[in-house]
DNA sequence: TGAGTGACTGTAA
DNA sequence: CTTACAGCCACTC
C-alpha cells in the first residue's frame, strides 16, 4: 500500500522533530516527496499520532491550524511553550528560528 | 456514485 | 488584514 508508507514516512520524521523545534506539514509532505499532499500529512496526524508529537507540525508560516484538534483550545499552544516554544495567537512568533525543515535532516 | 468536508498551501484581489 | 479559488486526497453520508 503507498497510503501506508506515505503514512509511516511521515510518522517517521514527525518523530525526528528535535525538541523546541517544529515544523509545517508542507515541509513533511515534500520531505516525503509529495509536496501536495499536505492534506494527508494533517489527516494523519488526526488518524493515529499518538507516539508522535504532533503538536510540533503546525501549519505554513508557523499557524497552529491544529489547535482545536488537541482536545481543547489553547491545548497545543501550552504544549510548544512547554517546550520553550514562543507562541503569539494561534502561531509561533519566532518561526524563522523554530522551525524544522526535515530535507535537511533525510537528505544530507 | 457523487457531494461535502477537512490538523493544507500558494496565489491573487 | 480578509476572501476567494484552485489543486490534492481520504473519509463520510
Amino acid at each position: 500500500m503507498d497510503k501506508a508508507a506515505f503514512a509511516e514516512a511521515v510518522k517517521d520524521i514527525v518523530r525526528l522533530i528535535p525538541h523546541g523545534r517544529a515544523t509545517s506539514y508542507g515541509a513533511i509532505a515534500q520531505a516525503v516527496g509529495h509536496p501536495t499532499l499536505s492534506r494527508m500529512v494533517g489527516r494523519i496526524m488526526a488518524a493515529g499520532s499518538e507516539d508522535i508529537p504532533a503538536h510540533r507540525v503546525v501549519g505554513s508560516g508557523g499557524i497552529l491550524t491544529g489547535q482545536a484538534a488537541f482536545g481543547a483550545p489553547g491545548r497545543m499552544q501550552q504544549l510548544l511553550e512547554a517546550e520553550g516554544v514562543e507562541v503569539a495567537g494561534n502561531r509561533i512568533s519566532n518561526w524563522r528560528k523554530i522551525f524544522w525543515n526535515p530535507l535537511n535532516e533525510i537528505e544530507i
